[in-house]
RNA sequence: GGCCCCAUCGUCUAACCCGGUUAGGACACAGGGUUUUCAUCCCUGCAAUGCGGGUUCAAAUCCCGCUGGGGUCACCA
């Protein structure tokens, strides 16, 4: 058995979409599930813009989900280059050995032409393929276009005498009849390769051993197959996943849709965490981040963990009860033969419950580590952070506790940050400005100046004492307390917000309450 | 429309290959308990084999048809 290897070969779209990331995932367990090789191939074949730039943020995304490639860009291999931009002379040398096996041929028909085959053929309701008119052509009329510098492409010779069969690892067999199949365009006017014969060339140049890729792919594959044969190459073994679709649907998650999705119940809350958190960040405009680019969970500040649990359970499982694994697990575990070859529904409910989990697992200074970027990121503190201010920030997120889903959730808390914080004039209503509670407020506040030591257990028991002696709820100064120094309805416990204030800021901050009472 | 793929709770899935389960788990949702907030945690509940034939003692499971959903039909990838 040859070492496997697989591919993924993103275009540079200028973002990675979360579905495609689940595909390289795939990908990059298989590989490291037999101890082969996953290779990032980038398919630029037609790309006249800024390539640099378009491919960065894919790049970046395999780096947080700590997806190493082992061959591609910035990091070669034996076959680079990985661009194939920069592989022409391969596509060309080999489109001329089909040429000259009479396996291609040079079409001189015109997108006029063509589309009048089109039309005519769905006139009379049969599958259009290519009438081959260029094959008749003799070597005058050859000479003669030429002469006149008319273009050609170079079509690839469909035989249309067989059958080609697909054994997918996932699907099962699937059968084409090729006398159905258009010749495709290999080579384009200008010379440079389509997608399509660039990948057939690759693939096989490249070694690769299983081609794992999205099942839209799938009615390309006879294409593909009829190439590989052609060129006389050994066939990598496919396994057509299936696509990822929008939330609830069946449809293929798609960024074109994107503002459809904001109506999506089950995509709605995943936009309102965005629309809340970017503008704190300064990410507006410009940056435009979306539920469908992999960055947008990285912004936010889920784990990579999470988005690794999440994708990997994605029209896969390990058994009838697995829901939580880590990265060395799926790689343990993963296998082609348990892919479900229905489309699944990308589930943000389902994300956000395992990102719970995985937050609850990391540890106190990779939780501190992973807030401070979002506290500066909304100039709550400045750079370089103190050390005394670390501390703070360590013990804001101890008090935290599991509130603290997502890093971008530190931001709620920045009332013990800044003073001047938000206040939900609807709670301040309903919990201080009520008859009776400014006076048991204004009253305890005195015992607060004195509170000795001021800690959570000497704080609590001076309340609770203060209540029984005026036979009054603990809730309603606990309520009472919690609005006047966060201006929140929730959040940690109370006596933690206190402590973490001080005794000065807390003391102040009920004066200035009782003040707009 | 042609070609191709797919079909179990609202969602993600297990069981299907090698027929026999009270059709299991998780998320979401609902109710209860703990925490005088919220989050967590615990318990309980709700909830599915698209339809019709066939094979069989027995079908979610095998076969056929239908219906439904989806993908793809470029000098895009």
């Amino acid at each position: 058995m040859p070492t496997v290897r697989t591919r993924f070969a993103p275009s540079p779209t200028g973002y990675m979409h979360i579905g495609g990331m689940r595909t390289a995932l795939f990908n990059w367990l298989w590989a490291r599930h037999n101890g082969g090789q996953f290779i990032l191939r980038i398919d630029d074949t037609d790309q006249a813009r800024n390539q640099e730039a378009a491919l960065g943020p894919i790049l970046r995304a395999f780096r947080w989900l700590g997806l190493t490639w082992d061959e591609g860009p910035e990091v070669g291999g034996p076959h680079a280059p990985y661009y194939q931009s920069q592989r022409g002379e391969l596509y060309k040398a080999a489109a001329a050995r089909l040429e000259a096996d009479g396996r291609a041929y040079r079409d001189y028909a015109t997108k006029d032409e063509i589309d009048a085959d089109r039309k005519q053929a769905d006139r009379e309701k049969r599958p259009y393929i290519n009438i081959r008119r260029s094959l008749e052509l003799s070597d005058s009329q050859k000479a003669a276009y030429a002469a006149e510098g008319r273009t050609w492409v170079l079509r690839f010779l469909v035989p249309r005498d067989q059958k080609v069969v697909l054994h997918d690892q996932i699907r099962g067999t699937v059968e084409w009849d090729a006398a159905l199949l258009p010749d495709p365009v290999i080579l384009r006017g200008d010379g440079t390769p389509l997608y399509n014969f660039a990948t057939v060339i690759d693939d096989a140049g490249m070694q690769i051993t299983h081609v794992v890729r999205a099942e839209e792919h799938l009615s390309n594959t006879p294409v593909q197959l009829l190439l590989h044969q052609a060129l006389g190459n050994v066939l990598p073994t496919y396994a057509h996943v299936p696509y990822v679709a929008a939330p609830g649907s069946k449809e293929k998650l798609s960024k074109r849709k994107i503002e459809q999705y904001r109506n999506n119940p089950q995509f709605r809350k995943m936009f309102e965490k965005g629309d809340e958190v970017f503008p704190q960040l300064g990410l507006t405009g410009t940056t435009a981040l979306d539920p469908v680019m992999v960055e947008y969970y990285e912004r936010i500040g889920y784990l990579p963990a999470a988005v690794l649990n999440a994708l990997g359970r994605i029209g896969w499982s390990l058994d009838e009860s697995t829901e939580i694994m880590s990265l060395a697990t799926l790689i343990e575990n993963f296998t082609l033969d348990r892919v479900v070859k229905a489309p699944a529904g990308f589930d943000p409910d389902k994300l956000y419950s395992f990102q719970g989990h995985w937050m609850k697992e990391l540890p106190l200074d990779e939780k501190l580590a992973g807030c401070l970027p979002y506290l500066v990121q909304a100039k709550l503190i400045i750079e370089p952070v103190p050390a005394e201010m670390r501390q703070f920030v360590e013990a804001v997120i101890v008090a935290l506790g599991e509130r603290l889903k997502v890093f971008s959730d530190i931001l709620a808390a920045a009332y013990f940050f800044r003073d001047d914080y938000a206040v939900d004039e609807k709670n301040f209503e309903k919990r201080v400005r009520k008859t009776g509670v400014p006076a048991h407020l204004a009253a305890f506040r005195q015992q607060l100046a004195s509170v000795d030591p001021f800690t959570v257990p000497a704080l609590e028991a001076a309340l609770q004492a203060y209540c029984e002696e005026k036979g009054e709820q603990t809730g309603t100064l606990i309520h009472a307390l919690r609005l006047s120094t966060t201006g929140q309805p929730v959040g940690p416990g109370v006596y933690d917000c206190l402590v973490l204030l001080g005794r000065e800021k807390s003391l102040a901050r009920i004066d200035a309450a009782l003040a707009r009472v």
